[in-house]
Parts: structure tokens; C-alpha cells; sequence
DNA sequence: GGTCTTTCTCGTCACGACGACGATAAGCCG
DNA sequence: CGGCTTATCGTCGTCGTGACGAGAAAGACC
């Protein structure tokens, strides 16, 4: 371990796990493999880090490249690294997972390299439609969403700038899959200290009495933590 | 990304933080480096992984070769990866950081390519003492290990097979670094479903009536969790 | 053997958070 | 102007928790 050229070359990739809520869905961006090995294949987004650039960086700049999403709004986190030595064929490969958290995006965009990207609904993907080991990924970074709502505000990087409590809720209830009670979600969001931060503005969503619109606050986690039961 | 041999190479290591409890304190497993750059400084133990293995057993094979720990007791897992481009001066190293929690080990023993290896408190590690990016690996590691004994029965993998309620309260003591009330821990854990098994022994440490001796039960959570304040 | 001390274990009580759900406010729509 | 819908506030019983009292069961000391 000594010799500065005594040791095994990898190559070093990043995935992204990007999820988003649309109408109410939890949804994964994925692209279609246009080579082998899985040609035709859905697949993560992702591609190797560059020589001069750190983890997160290059988590970054695939998001931009492959998917035309700016991490401005949203959230980057690292997930998880996968390094089995036949996780793919061609050589051996350690892929950094990274998970994104999106507001709703306009419509996918075809990537620069991938033959197409599109929004999936996370309960209609087919794990082994996966290329590679990305079932595994996927579903560890759900898992993580999953969990992060409980204890953090994270569920705000899936929504607008300015958003209701009912837009929140939406947000949960798209994640965690199950209906919450709207007075308790309510009651339990604005008591937070620092979570929410009225802007003064009312918005009417077509029915009902306008909500008052939040935007977020400095607050880092939610203490004690929400409840998925 | 097409052709299979266009791509940056990279070493891979594997990095650890040993973590366990003796007499009453946090500490983790340190090694002193023999070799620049960091020469003399402590650094966690780690190597590189091989061409043929996971990054998982990467990490359980340099934990018993560096340490001479057998993993069978206690946890491993994946703790999160590290790659600045200029964290080794030496080449562009890609760092997989796992989390070791262990039972009081005999004595820390030298390893086989590392000068020394010793037990230190975790208070009195001193930052920038450490070589590399390992100050905020290790920081990482510790706040990992905080964060989960609050919903995890993990505090076990810290104690030998069998072991008292207040056995395991002083883990969570040394962990969280303050006293718990000993009656509302008492309840507390003897109160979650399938963490404690009562093995019907009793034994008594010294002074005082004897206390019940249990080995860890097949729960996976804690829920509610403990709270750490 | 009797006390004292120590530790383990069980109870009690007040408070706060939560789930279930009723009630009111404030907009649209016909 | 009623109806409908959604947002927001209140109430109530239950449960988990922190603070702490009290009994149980051992060793220590006289």
C-alpha cells in the first residue's frame, strides 16, 4: 500500500435517484439505455465523475447534463455507494448513489447522451426493467425519502418557492402512500417553531377558503418527528 | 461514456470508524501513520479495496487485518463516501467510510501495516491531528452512531452477548455523553416488543441487588424512539 | 445478626403530543 | 342566496414521557 502505483484502477460513477410528486404521485426520473449492455433498458441517470471534481459536483452537473434540472431549487444528498465487482460487465465500476429531491418539473427532458428520460411513477417501475443493480438504488433512495420526512423539512424541496399546507400534505401523502388527516397535518406543521413562514399571501385553488402561503423556514428538523405509522 | 477504457481511474478504499465503550466512554480505533504524507499523524484504519471484492467485505477483511476484530460481534455498515479531488496528495482516492460498532475489545492491537493502534477517547481526539479528511469522517461516524441508538437496538452491538439494563444504559451514556434516569430507561426498554430476551440469569455487579441479564431479541426498531434531547 | 449503602425494579403523577373528529370560516358555483 | 368545498380552529380521550417516590435484594461494616 505504499507504492503511489501499486493499487487497482476503478472507475468511479454517480447515480441520482431524482424523485418528484406529480398529481400526486411520487415519481423517479429515468432514461432509456441507448448501449449495451441493458440497451433498452431503463435506467438511472448517472455518469463517471470527472478527474478534478468532488462527489457532490458531479452529482451536480449530471443532474444539469442528463436532465436539464438546476439543484437551485430542490435537494443533493449522497445516499449510498455500490461497488460489487460484477455490477457491470464492462469493468469494475463503484457508482456514488446521490438523491434528488424536485419540485415538479415542466416535462422531462431527453438527456444529451440518453436516447430518453422520462417521469415514472415509482410504484409502476419493474425492478428488473432496472439496468444494473438501480433497483437496489431506487429503492434505497425512496426508502431514505421515506424516512427524511419524518424528522426533517425536507418534504418543502418538492414543492414551489411558496406553497399551502395542502400542497405540503400532498407531498406526504404522495411519499409515504397513505392519507393523512388534514386538521392534524395542520396542527402539526404550523406548531413547528421556524418550519413555516407565513407570507401574507392567501391563495384560493379553485374550491374552497383560500390557505394561507408558506414559504420555508430556517427550522432544520421537525422535532418530535412526524408519524408515517 | 461508450468506450469502455475512456474513463478516469481512480483508487478505492475503504475507511473505518471503530467505535466502542470502555470504562464508561466512547472511544475509537486510531492508527499511527508509518509512511508520508501524514507521517506520525493518526488516521483510521483503512486500505484499498481489491479488484475482486465488495466494498463490504473490503471493509470486514482490512478490520481484521489492521485490528485483528472479527466482525461476528458487533455492526458494520456503510457510513458514506469521500472524494475531494485533493484529499490525498498522492492520487485521486475515493474514500468508502464504514461505521464499526464494537464490543470492549481485549486490547487494541498493532496491526500489520500500521505503526500502532490504540483505543482514544473520542473528546480527546483532536482534529486536525487526524490525517486527511478522517476529522470529518470520524465526526460523521460519531453523530451516525448518536442518531441511531435512538431508533435502533444497535446500543447491543456495544455490549457482549449478555448483558444488564444498566449495562446498556451506560452505552447510551457514553454515546449521547449524559446520564439517563436508570428508572425511565429501565422502562423504556424493557417495555419495546422483542429487543430484550430475559435469559433467566441474574447477576450482580458488585454492590446492589442483582439485576436481570438479557440478550438482544429480534426487534429491528425502536419505536417510539428513545430521545436524546 | 442488624443496620447502612448500593443498585435494580416497580409505581405514581402531571404534562404534552397525538389521533379521531366536531365545528366554524371563507371562498366558489349554480 | 343556499349548497359545496376546502382551510383552520377546538375538544376529548389516550398514550408516552420525565421527575421522582418507594420497595426489593444484594454486599459492607459493626
Amino acid at each position: 500500500m505504499d507504492a503511489p502505483d501499486d493499487w487497482p484502477r476503478f472507475a468511479v460513477t454517480v447515480d441520482l435517484v431524482v424523485l418528484t410528486v406529480r398529481h400526486g404521485r411520487l415519481h423517479v426520473l429515468l432514461v432509456r439505455r441507448g448501449e449495451d449492455p441493458w440497451r433498452g433498458a431503463w435506467a438511472l441517470p448517472g455518469g463517471f465523475v470527472h478527474p478534478d471534481e468532488d462527489l457532490h459536483e458531479a452529482a451536480a452537473r449530471e443532474l444539469a447534463e442528463e436532465t436539464g434540472v438546476h439543484q437551485a431549487a430542490g435537494h443533493l444528498e449522497q445516499l449510498g455507494t455500490y461497488g460489487a465487482p460484477d455490477r457491470d460487465p464492462r469493468m469494475r465500476v463503484v457508482s456514488v448513489a446521490h438523491l434528488v429531491l424536485a419540485p415538479d418539473l415542466p416535462e422531462p427532458t431527453a438527456g444529451t447522451d440518453a436516447a430518453a428520460a422520462a417521469w415514472v411513477p415509482v410504484e409502476e417501475v419493474a425492478g428488473p426493467d432496472l439496468a444494473f443493480d438501480h433497483a437496489r438504488i431506487l429503492a434505497d433512495g425512496v426508502e431514505r425519502a421515506r424516512a427524511k420526512l419524518e424528522y426533517s423539512p425536507l418534504a418543502t424541496a418538492f414543492c414551489a418557492e411558496r406553497f399551502t399546507v395542502a400542497e405540503l400534505r400532498a407531498v406526504y401523502e404522495a411519499v409515504w402512500g397513505r392519507p393523512l388527516d388534514p386538521r392534524n397535518f395542520h396542527r402539526k406543521v404550523t406548531s413547528v417553531p421556524d418550519l413555516l413562514v407565513d407570507t401574507g399571501e392567501r391563495r384560493t385553488e379553485g374550491r374552497g377558503r383560500p390557505a394561507t402561503v408558506y414559504r420555508p423556514g430556517p427550522a432544520t428538523t421537525i422535532a418530535p418527528p412526524l408519524s408515517r405509522d
